[in-house]
DNA sequence: TCGATGACCTCTA
DNA sequence: ATAGAGGCCATCG
């Protein structure tokens, strides 16, 4: 059952937080490098365009593993400012269902930056597989 | 340690 | 176009 009442995506809960002492002293950050690879890559998106998933996970260095980037931006604090909305599902497919208010936020911000958006997809051109090199 | 979950992807029918 | 199955791996309980 997927949309665990996705309520509101603004909410971002604060998830257990786990054990903030990470590993002795520098852990500091206690986010694994490829979760801030991904925030990276993910914040690397020029305005105007749209990756998806894997291909976010594959710049980040991480093929295969689209899932990952889910995660990482579902843990993404929104501290980070992390244009979340650039990214979508493979197709250019909102990965949000289209009664949830995400989605409507996600289309929302995804047409302020002139990304037209219908049928819950966003326009080839403004699709970016950031690979294209 | 293990089982289930997940802002997913790709292939095949 | 839609539907099903398999995969990949971090995180949660």
């Amino acid at each position: 059952m997927r949309r665990s009442r996705t309520t509101k995506a603004a909410l971002f809960r604060p998830l257990g937080r786990s054990r903030a002492a990470g590993p002795g002293g520098a852990a500091g950050g206690g986010d694994s490098a490829a979760l801030r690879a991904i925030w990276d890559v993910v914040c690397s998106i020029p305005r105007g365009q749209v990756s998806t998933y894997g291909a976010v996970a594959r710049a980040a260095g991480l093929p295969g593993r689209a899932r990952q980037a889910g995660y990482a931006l579902r843990a993404a604090p929104a501290a980070l400012n992390l244009p979340w909305h650039r990214v979508v599902s493979a197709g250019g497919r909102i990965a949000f269902p289209p009664s949830s208010t995400a989605y409507r936020e996600q289309a929302r911000r995804l047409r302020a930056e002139g990304v037209d958006v219908s049928e819950g997809r966003v326009a080839r051109s403004a699709l970016s597989e950031l690979v294209e090199l």
